[in-house]
Order: structure tokens, then C-alpha cells, then sequence
DNA sequence: GTCAATGCAAATCGTTTGCATGAAC
DNA sequence: GTTCATGCAAACGATTTGCATTGAC
């Protein structure tokens, strides 16, 4: 697994490809994304900026803009959870998918590489070319099923 | 499978237990999404409504609401696709997933036993109760891959 | 007659856009 | 100095809500 900073590097890197601007907003918010332990929606993005960096004064329209680059470039990756919307999370984790408690929103993440391998075998039945997937179970977990 | 007819009594039987009303809307509601042969935005659904039942006069207020209450009672179930935002389909049909191809939009349906076991052995090993799932794969289908 | 459901319009939410300013190169 | 990115506020689209009216029971 990549650590912080060589994530870092990664996005200065891209950016420069692209003929673009570096700017301390941008690394804020994968910063923010990398830091995460959840999932975090926008807005949680840019309530956890005003926190953590204060001195920053970032407008939320930087906060969509940004996130929207950031998973252009594939540094992060968004998810629709069902009511609750796009949330984001940063790709410097290796791949996984979600079970999802509808009664008190606790997400526990999971691989199973039998289930990708499936996918893949479908993708080639279909003559699909799979970019990315995005899979969720939803149920009620332990605690809440009590 | 059911048929509609069926399907139609189950909500008329769901609303009287709940001692709800039964209205023409939620029934008009309702059989738009068995009848229709794909995935519906809420607003899709109002469209179809004014098209095909012209004399209901039907307020896009009431079709989210009966789409709130039918998803509610699993009559039906929303997905949502991207950046396209929530979409139902009628539960009538058997449970499947998605192949979305982002650059056309086309969506191929598809039913994998093995994944289906698989989600289940995870559930069971997080102590999850699963309640209903959701995965799509993305990617680029034949057609736009040339 | 009672109470839930409806239609309409206004309100609200999350997100995007236009524009003048500021920062990166 | 040029161009891209930003912050702010206004605009926008999708969804929800308040309220008076209608319709199911």
C-alpha cells in the first residue's frame, strides 16, 4: 500500500501532466480523503476541512470541483449508498465492497475474490470491458438484528 | 413469476393491513414500473404516467411519494446508476444485477449463481441478515469498444 | 364523518455555474 | 503576464413539505 506522501507525489505528478495548477485545495481534500476512516460525502469533506484546516477558508463549490477531478484522475473513487447519496473514499486502499446496516448505517467493507473472479468471467460473456464495480449488500447487522 | 394482477393484489393487501387508503395513483404508480421495460427515473415514471394514463392528472409530488411507499414496502426497488441518480424497477421480476456501460448508457441484466452464494457466506460470517443487494459493473460495451 | 392521500406551489437540499479576484507557473 | 483555480453568490434541478381540498373507508 502507498503511503501518504507518495500519494502526494501521484497527484502532483498527474497534474503536471496535465498542464495544470497545483494548489493547496486540492491536497487538502485527498489529504482529508486519505485520513478518513469512513466514507465521506462532500459535505462531510468540507465540514472535515473547516475542522482540520481552518486557516484554509475553502468555498464547498472547490470541494465538488476537486472531488470531481480527483476521481477523474482515479485517486479516489465515489459510491452512491442508497438514501444517503455519493459518498468518496480514497483508491490508496486496495479495492473492496460493502455490507451496509439499513438500521443504524454501519458499513463493514469486504473482499472476496471468488465474487470478483465471477465478475470478471461475466464481464468476458458480455464482451464488456469492466472499469470499475461497485457492489452492496444491505441488511441489518448483528447488533441491530438483536 | 408473478403477473400483474398478483402484484396489484399484494399492494391492495399491503395497504389495507397497514390501514392505509388504496388510491388509483399508487396502483398507476405501481403497474408503470411492471409494465415498463426499463429502469425508471422518478421523473421518467411521471412522464410515462401523463403519457399513457392522460385522464389521472397526477402530481410529481404524489409519484415520489407512492415511490417512497412502494420501495418501502419492497414492491419495488431503486438503484442508483452513477451519475444518474436514483432509478426503480419493479421487484416482480427476479433479483439481478448490472452490467452499465458509461459511455453509451446501455445496461445489460445478468444473474450469477455463484456470486449470489457467495454474498450470502459473507453475510453470514459478518452475522449480517441481507436484505436486498446491489452491484453494477462498469465499463465500455462491444459496440463502444471499437 | 374521519383521516389519509392528493395536487399545487413554495421551500429546501445538494450540486453546479458565472464572474471577478487571486495564485501558480 | 498568462492562464487556471478559487471564493462567493446566484442559479439550477431534483426532491420534499405545507396546506387546503379531495377521496377512501
Amino acid at each position: 500500500m502507498n503511503n501518504n506522501e507518495e500519494i502526494i507525489e501521484e497527484l502532483k505528478k498527474i497534474v503536471k501532466q496535465k498542464g495544470l495548477k497545483y494548489t493547496e485545495q486540492r491536497e487538502i481534500v485527498l489529504n482529508v480523503l486519505i485520513n478518513a476512516t469512513d466514507h465521506l460525502s462532500a459535505e462531510e469533506v468540507y465540514n472535515e476541512i473547516k475542522k482540520s484546516y481552518p486557516e484554509s477558508n475553502i468555498g464547498i463549490a472547490t470541494v465538488y470541483r476537486a472531488l470531481s477531478f480527483l476521481e477523474e484522475v482515479h485517486l479516489i473513487a465515489s459510491i452512491a449508498f442508497g438514501t444517503e447519496g455519493k459518498k468518496y473514499e480514497s483508491n490508496a486502499k486496495a479495492h473492496h465492497d460493502h455490507l451496509i446496516c439499513t438500521s443504524c448505517g454501519k458499513i463493514i467493507e469486504f473482499l472476496d475474490n471468488e465474487i470478483e473472479k465471477r465478475q470478471d468471467k461475466i464481464a468476458k460473456k458480455n464482451n464488456f470491458k469492466i472499469v470499475s464495480h461497485s457492489m452492496q449488500l444491505y441488511g441489518t447487522c448483528e447488533d441491530c438484528s438483536k
